[in-house]
DNA sequence: TATTGTTATACTCTATAACTATA
DNA sequence: TATAGTTATAGAGTATAACAATA
């Protein structure tokens, strides 16, 4: 059975799709979403609500629709994550003048204490993953990236 | 009301998201799986089935619960990527013997035809993506990349 | 007892259509 | 007619428990 086994092994070059840069772009990727995952799951917070949050809290009064733009969610799903935050008292939903349809998004007091528990880990959760690279080298990567990002779609 | 909405516009900088190295390499992860989906959907193939189809086609033999190790899937949910495979005459499960719970996982060679044409588009789709960094850049980005994902989780 | 493949299930994330109340 | 927020829903992707057959 342990010979079987063995034959059936794969040697460590057999992961023939390593060969592909998306591959350790995507695995990249996922280690530092389930890291920073793990670091705002001690606030309670989502990498949604977490980025809803920040951006709230710079942005005070703007609208859902515009904070569904930035933060490339669709409006249907961003009114649960609103939902949640505003359950929660970290941001209120206050009425607009003028327009009566829409709410203007305010971060609360005690949105704001949180956030800034939040950034301080999520800054040394960014310096327990980027720390080994140099500032040169984190500068670089981060260009590297954006370009990426706006390679766009083909067609 | 054009100028609350100005009011309310978001001035280029104030995405404060994007400080975060974890931010772009999201947003770079997602536009090529993106191009990738694309480009493999032209062979009704999708990011799974590739790779599934990849490793079987390196790894002559291999068990399902290999294979699973391999993608990193759990055992439920690779069943039905075998299935699809299979039902498209693209993979065989074989008998193996001297075990009779195990299935041995084999390309066709109408699958061996299919992943050829769709690692050519691949291969384009990575130059589409990545070709604008030199070599030396490639090399350098897929080492910063692989030393990212071992950065493990906290705790 | 442990393992292989399987079934059923559930939870998250994401995407779309359609409704309401306003504009 | 168009827009803001909402509701309902559906589809992927992912995760766990438990089962039958076999080791």
């Amino acid at each position: 059975m342990t010979a079987i086994k063995k034959i059936h092994q794969l040697t460590p070059n057999a992961d023939c799709l390593s060969e592909l840069l998306g591959y350790h772009l995507r695995a990249a990727s996922k280690t530092v979403q389930a890291d920073l995952a793990l670091t705002l799951a001690q606030f309670e917070l989502r990498m949604i609500t977490y980025s809803a949050l920040k951006v709230i809290s710079n942005n005070a009064g703007l609208r859902q629709s515009q904070l569904a733009d930035v933060l490339s969610v669709e409006r249907p799903n961003l009114v649960v994550i609103i939902d949640e935050l505003d359950r929660k008292e970290l941001i209120e939903r206050k009425q607009v003048k003028h327009d009566k349809r829409a709410y203007a998004l305010e971060i609360t007091p005690k949105g704001s204490q949180l956030l800034a528990q939040a950034d301080a880990a999520v800054q040394k959760h960014e310096a327990r993953i980027f720390g080994m690279l140099a500032v040169e080298e984190q500068e670089a990567l981060r260009h590297i990236l954006t370009s990426i990002a706006q390679s766009g779609a083909q067609k």
